[in-house]
DNA sequence: GCTTGAAGCTACAGTGGCTGTAGGTCGTAT
DNA sequence: ATACGACCTACAGCCACTGTAGCTTCAAGC
């Protein structure tokens, strides 16, 4: 039996985001000590490496709960897990995509600077009128 | 004189989102009309303009404080603000770069699904142990 | 001048995925 | 028996918004 640091540990998890898991329904809710406190076994240690590997794969806490309900019905077909890997890869690709446009126009816009004083910076200029872009780039954030 | 539905308009930006970068002193408390709604003149237009830009080039609301803080220099030299842009740029291409690792592993354990059941599903097996991955990947999210 | 409906106002809660803190309790080694 | 680290709950905070409720103001049409 773990404790919830011990669980921790081999996991490479935080003990705040072990119950935050369980606070979410993610991870089921463990035995408890006489004194109250969280008991691991084997089971729970899997099911925390499982998510905690999506999670590395960029698998939403949403997507994670999908694939492990489906991962309870060993005899189903695999489509929907497919299903759920190729939205994730689409969303990848899409974010690659999105930071490659603006890894070429930052490039751009700091090597057109030509270090003078910050009234003639070429970065301020392009930052203050999109007409100086090349791509579009509509929604904010990364 | 505009009215903040009209800045909005005009700037791509949805009212509740200046309200915010008002309250966060992002953007400067404009003036009123009698009936003490929000008026905006030329001068927060393209201030609203240069935020929505930066943002749609990645850059943070941190940052971007300090770049218009910087822009309220002009003669001081732009050393700092090609910095902040460095930044941002080295940020972008370390995300890709994690990004494109994700792109890989997920094609490839995709890739090697043979469409059978659930039970020997090979992307359920590679989510549960990470010795199947090729990459490393420490940091769960994207 | 009056009505009406869109647009504005404040204040606050919620998103995702944690992370940090305060103030108390439990477990275990000595 | 005591000390101290690990645990407990409950809640606030992070980023950058977004949405809601319940009200007030503005502007166009008559
Ligand atoms: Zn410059
Ligand atoms: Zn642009
Ligand atoms: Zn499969
Ligand atoms: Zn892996």
């Amino acid at each position: 039996m773990l404790s919830i640091g011990t669980l921790a540990k081999r996991t490479g998890t935080k003990v705040q985001t072990i119950r935050y898991y369980e606070q979410i329904g993610l991870m089921p809710e463990p035995g408890r000590s006489a004194g109250g406190q969280r008991r691991y076994g084997a089971l729970e240690l899997d099911r925390l490496a499982f998510i905690r590997h999506s999670r590395q794969l960029g698998f939403s806490l949403e997507a994670i709960r999908e694939l492990q309900d489906l991962s309870d019905s060993p005899e189903r077909s695999c489509a929907q897990v497919d299903a759920v890997a190729q939205k994730q890869l689409h969303e990848v690709e899409a974010r690659i995509a999105r930071l490659e446009a603006l890894r070429v126009e930052l490039k751009r816009m700091i090597g057109e600077c030509r270090a003078d004083r910050v009234a003639n910076c070429r970065i301020l200029e392009v930052l203050r009128d999109h007409e100086e872009c090349l791509s579009d780039h509509d929604r904010p954030g990364s």
